[in-house]
DNA sequence: ACGCTCGGGACAACCCGTTCGT
DNA sequence: ACGAACGGGTTGTCCCGAGCGT
């Protein structure tokens, strides 16, 4: 971001740009080199002068991913100022862009993948989910501060189940081939927002 | 079950149970024909002999896998005769038992897995993702018609929440390798259906 | 003809039937015996039963090709009596039905096909191309004795051209998709002929 | 020929020139990959790095083996001025040197290999041929115009009956193992080619 | 005797991830 | 960054035999 960067960086990123797509689409299996040469219009030496293996490409890939998401969702929700309003918007923008790099969510998708052999993979899967649920469990925390959300609260319930929901529902619209799960768990989580907030906060 | 099979469709019953747990565990263009030569004991000839392609082979697991898991939960809930007692049973055994093929749940995996591209496979997990959803639903209008639960209450969003949230809750709990996420999910299952009872029935 | 046969020797002549037309049409590496199964209705065990190898199937299918085509050819020619006669009948045989088995001329597919490995076909095909060419000789040396066909004239000379030639032009012909050169060449065979035939003949 | 060529370009000439030979030999079915590793010393992904498939390779090698025949030939007659000379030469050089690449005449093999499927080999077969007649008919017109040869005689005809003589005397010639055949069809068209001289040419 | 069911194992064509010299 | 080559992997087909049932 504004970083300036040589030819070799930016093939690099160039790389891994078409890399997350691919991984994301295909799995790490049926991801191929030969489908990223041609998307990249390098040749096979091109890209193994940048990373050492197909491992390590996938890694890279899913961090990049990984990143876009984290930007795009965070900066949705940048002008938004209270922990509630960040956890509506958060729910919302789930319905609304359920896929920021294409072949659907890299988080669920890599779990799925990597969860039998690819540790390396599962341990950067793991990393972002973490990542996500403190995120919530943070927000949850600084509304109980301020006053917006009931004391009683489980943190970690909250944010188990918005994960859970958002990923379990983006599953079934995908598979479907529509929206309906996706708007039904939005509502859901709404009520379940509704149901923690603190009665003068309404 | 009950029925006589004679040599031939043994074999290929044994070799769609292996090739189960494979494809459930590597994805579709992870899993190989040799690694189901090894667990079946059996040389490419002969499995060829009962399948036309990798794809068949996959449908044919995927649908035994899916099978499987059908008889395995219905059974759980086999004694309980409310609806509200089967929604109930049906968390908490994916609570007890989160897999019954291992290698995580195959309808999560397929999906997943068969999204972009593999159409025939997509299919086949889409049909049984509309029977587990059409299952609870059929359970809610029961339970309504039984006065168990209240009249305004939506059978497709409760069947989309309870799937989502199971799903996403197990995707979460694999990937973390603790059952932490599965036990709030259940929790706050087991509030969803207390909120959506009548008062007499509890 | 006429011969009655018992099942397994009917089955046996009806593998070999469709195995001719399978082998003059793929080649003896491009037949194969799947191909062989559909179009006979039976399975493997049951063309083994008759065969004890492709190889064996191969030669009596040529075996087999060659008795129709020369019963086909020699039926043409049986009202004809003059040799002269006899050999005309040939030449425009072959341009009014210049395949008996669908494919083309065994003996010319055989041969190209046999003439690098494969001794046992190759010498069938040789046999065959051998009658050939001794019926061809035969005629002319009656037509010298019958005062039909002058003296000086080569039969060895004549019956190699006339093979040769028609087998060239069905050559040419099957590869453009049209009957001319088959039309140069009977017309060529029968100047040919002309000029081998003594005056008073004529 | 004098051409520079790279690495690459060298390799994919010698993988070539051996798969005309083994294709010449074998015929498309039977001719293998693995023949040609051993022939070139390469192995698998060394030879598909520079073709996409087999039937890519089968038209190649079959084009190459034809413009090693057509410089061979052609060089023959290079000195030869007279159209009749140069017909009275190809027919001399057949008997002398009836095979240029291993394995017979790659027109004919193809032509017969081809016919039944694989129709992209079979149109090259086929120009192969057509630029032959055609090259024999411009022989025969030009003499024509020279006065060499006589006004009646017509291209097509003789074109097609001296090809499909030559062809079907390799052929013959090839299954016998003797040059009998060839002799004869030499001498034959050597009487056609001074049937169709004008008198004051010879 | 005849035909089928079942399986073996070699081999087919082709693609994979990877290395290395230039 | 390319171009060339490697070698082991992929799915799938080949020909064939052993044994069962009719």
């Amino acid at each position: 971001v504004g970083t300036i960067l040589n030819k070799g960086e930016k093939t690099r990123e160039m790389i891994i740009r078409h890399a997350a797509e691919i991984f994301n689409k295909r799995g790490y299996s049926g991801a191929s080199i030969s489908e990223l040469m041609e998307k990249t219009g390098l040749e096979k030496g091109g890209i193994y002068r940048h990373f050492d293996s197909k491992e390590e490409l996938a890694t890279e890939a899913f961090d990049y991913a990984w990143s876009q998401i984290k930007q795009y969702r965070l900066a949705m929700l940048d002008k938004i100022v209270t922990p509630m309003g960040k956890l509506r918007g958060m729910v919302d923008g789930f319905l609304e862009k359920p896929t920021i790099v294409s072949g659907g969510c890299a988080l669920m998708n890599t779990a799925i993948d990597a969860d039998d052999g690819n540790p390396a993979l599962r341990a950067h899967a793991l990393k972002a989910l973490n990542e996500w649920l403190g995120y919530i469990e943070a927000l949850i925390k600084q509304g109980k501060k301020q006053g917006e959300i009931a004391k009683g609260i489980s943190p970690t319930r909250t944010a188990s189940v918005i994960v859970a929901a958002l990923e379990g529902g983006l599953m079934i619209s995908r598979l479907s081939g529509n929206r309906v799960a996706m708007k039904e768990v939005r509502a859901h989580l709404h009520a379940l927002l509704d149901s923690i907030a603190t009665p003068q906060s309404l």
